[in-house]
RNA sequence: GGAGAAAUGGCAGAGUGGUCGAAUGCGGCGGUCUUGAAAACCGUUGUCCUGCUAUCGUGGGACCGGGGGUUCGAAUCCCUCUUUCUCCGCCA
C-alpha cells in the first residue's frame, strides 16, 4: 500500500513510474486525491467539534460541582446540536475512508528504477547465470517417470487421500524431501538468519498484512468455520510478526528463515507445463524474510540473491538469475529476480525461487516502523523475502539431472542429510 | 465444551463517571557529580490523524484488548466479539 503523502505529493511521479507495470494510475489517484481532500476537510471540521464539546463538559463538570445547576442545564443544551453536527459528519466520514482505503489499496507498489518495461515472461532481463548443462543418457526421462521408476513419488495414492495436487512422499523420495528441508535450513541459518517455526494457518489480518488479501482471496485455502487460510507461503507468518510494531534501527536488519508447508489453490492456472511436480497444490518452501532500514534494503536484496544462488550451486543445478520487468512483477514488488533450474529431461527452466524487495509497500500495510536511535520520528521499514528454496521443482531437477539409467544420484551436499548417495 | 475471573503506556501496577494521556515503581533517554564507571540526585519518556511553522517546535483531535451503546462528559456504566488465567470435562 502506498502512503497517503506520497500519493498526495507525488501523483505525477507515481503515474510514470506505474507504467513500467503498465498500470494506468491517473484515475484512480484522482479519486484519492478528492476523497482525501474531503477526508480531511469533514475531520478537521469534526475536530474542531469535539474540541468545543471537550470544553462545555469540562464547564458543565465544575458548574455542577459549584452548585450551578440551571447554568449548567443551559450548557448541556448548547451541546445536542453540536453533538448532532459531529454524528451527521461522522457518518459521511465512514464511506468516504472505507472507499478511499479501497482505492489506495487498488494502487500496486512501485518498480524500482532499475526495472524495466514489459509485458510477461519474455521481457524478462537475465542476470547471470551458471553451472553446466550436460547431457543426459538416453532416454531421458522427465521426473513424473522417474518418480514412478523408483517408487519416490506417488500422485496416485495422493489423489485418493486428498486430490490432486497432493503427492505423497515415500521412502527415500521422503528422505530426500526432509534433507533439501534441513540443508536449505541449515546453510540460511549459517548466513545469519534466525529459525522460525510459525503456524501455517492465518487470520485475516496477516492475509491483509503482507498483501493475499483482499485481491488474492481465491488463491488461499480458506477454513469457513474459523475464518482461517492456509499459508500460500511463509512470508505470510513471518512477515506478520512484525505487523504493528516499531523497531529500533538497531535491531536492523532482521532475518529470519522458516520452512512450512505451502498451500495454493492454483484456481484456473492448470496446463500443459503442469505436470508432475511443476504445479501442487501442497509444496515445501524454505523462506528467508528481512526487515531491512530503507537505506540498506538493496544491499539485503543482494545478500538474500547472493544466499539463494550459493544452495542452487551447491546442489549443483544449471540456472539463471532472471530480473523481472514491470508487466511480470507482482503487485506488491519493486524489484524482483527469479531463479530459474534447468529441468534436463523435460529441457525447460523451472521457477525455483523468487526473491523480492518490497520496500514499504508491505511495511505500511502492516504498520511496521522503526525509530533511529535519538530520534522521536518513525518511518516505515523494508520488507524483502526470497525462496530458499522451494522444493517440489528442485527434486524435479535433481532427479532428472542426475538420473543415470539405473539410478538417480544424490548430490554430495545432501549425501549427510540423506544417508545414501543413489536412489534406485 | 461447561463455570468463574481478567485485559490499562516498553514492563509491573493504581485508577469505578468530570482538566486522566492516565498515579507510582522499573526500564529507556538526557544531565549533575566522577579520571572513568557505579550509586545518588534532577529532568525527560507512547502512537496515530490534522492545522500552523523552512526547522526545533507548537495548536486541535483520537487512542486504556476490538467493535457498538448510555451520558453534557466514559479507562470507569451497558451490550458484543476476541484473548488470557483458574477450576471441571475431553485429548496428541
Amino acid at each position: 500500500m502506498l502512503t497517503i503523502s506520497l500519493i498526495r505529493e507525488k501523483k505525477d511521479f507515481i503515474i510514470e513510474r506505474l507504467k513500467i507495470k503498465n498500470f494506468d494510475a491517473e484515475d484512480i489517484l484522482e479519486k484519492i486525491i478528492s476523497l482525501d481532500t474531503a477526508r480531511r476537510e469533514k475531520q478537521t471540521r469534526a475536530d474542531l467539534l469535539h474540541g468545543e464539546m471537550n470544553i462545555i463538559s469540562r464547564d458543565i463538570g465544575s458548574l455542577i460541582k459549584e452548585g450551578r445547576q440551571n447554568e449548567a442545564e443551559e450548557a448541556k443544551e448548547k451541546t445536542y446540536k453540536i453533538k448532532e453536527e459531529i454524528r451527521s459528519l461522522t457518518d459521511e466520514l465512514g464511506p468516504i475512508d472505507e472507499e478511499l482505503r479501497s482505492e489506495i489499496i487498488k494502487l500496486p507498489n512501485l518498480p524500482h528504477h532499475s526495472v524495466s518495461h514489459g509485458h510477461g515472461a519474455d521481457d524478462n532481463v537475465k542476470v547471470r547465470e551458471g553451472g553446466e548443462i550436460t547431457a543426459l543418457p538416453e532416454p531421458a526421462l522427465p521426473h513424473w517417470d522417474l518418480i514412478k521408476k523408483y517408487d519416490i513419488i506417488d500422485f496416485d495414492l495422493g489423489i485418493k487421500i486428498t486430490g490432486a495436487g497432493f503427492p505423497l512422499y515415500k521412502g527415500k523420495g521422503a528422505r530426500l524431501e526432509r534433507a533439501l528441508i534441513n540443508f536449505f535450513l541449515d546453510e540460511g541459518v549459517k548466513a545469519g538468519y534466525r529459525e522460525m517455526m510459525p503456524p501455517v494457518v492465518v487470520n485475516e489480518d496477516s492475509g491483509f498484512g503482507t498483501g493475499q488479501l483482499p485481491d488474492k482471496e481465491g488463491q488461499m485455502y480458506h477454513v469457513g468455520l474459523d475464518n482461517l487460510y492456509l499459508i500460500p507461503t511463509a512470508e505470510v507468518p513471518v512477515t506478520n510478526i512484525y505487523r504493528d510494531s516499531i523497531l529500533n534501527a538497531a535491531e536492523l536488519p532482521v532475518k529470519n528463515v522458516a520452512y512450512t508447508p505451502c498451500f495454493r489453490r492454483e484456481a484456473g492456472s492448470w496446463g500443459a507445463h503442469v505436470r508432475g511436480l511443476n504445479r501442487l497444490h501442497q509444496f515445501d518452501k524454505v523462506e528467508i524474510v528481512q526487515i531491512a532500514h530503507p537505506d540498506r534494503s538493496y544491499e539485503a536484496l543482494e545478500e538474500m540473491v547472493n544466499h539463494v544462488e550459493s544452495l542452487i550451486v551447491k546442489l549443483g543445478l544449471p540456472y539463471r538469475i532472471m530480473r523481472l520487468c514491470g508487466g511480470d512483477m507482482s503487485f506488491t514488488s519493486a524489484l524482483t529476480y527469479d531463479f530459474e533450474v534447468w529441468s534436463g529431461a523435460q529441457k525447460r527452466w523451472l521457477e525455483v525461487s523468487s526473491t523480492s524487495n518490497f520496500e514499504s509497500f508491505q511495511a505500511n500495510r502492516l504498520r511496521c516502523r522503526f525509530r533511529e536511535k535519538g530520534n522521536k520520528q518513525t518511518q516505515l521499514v523494508h520488507t524483502l523475502n526470497g525462496s530458499a528454496l522451494a522444493l517440489p521443482r528442485i527434486v524435479a531437477a535433481i532427479i532428472e539431472n542426475n538420473q543415470t539409467g539405473t539410478g538417480i544420484r544424490v548430490p554430495q551436499v545432501l549425501v549427510p542429510y540423506t544417508g545414501f548417495e543413489m536412489i534406485d
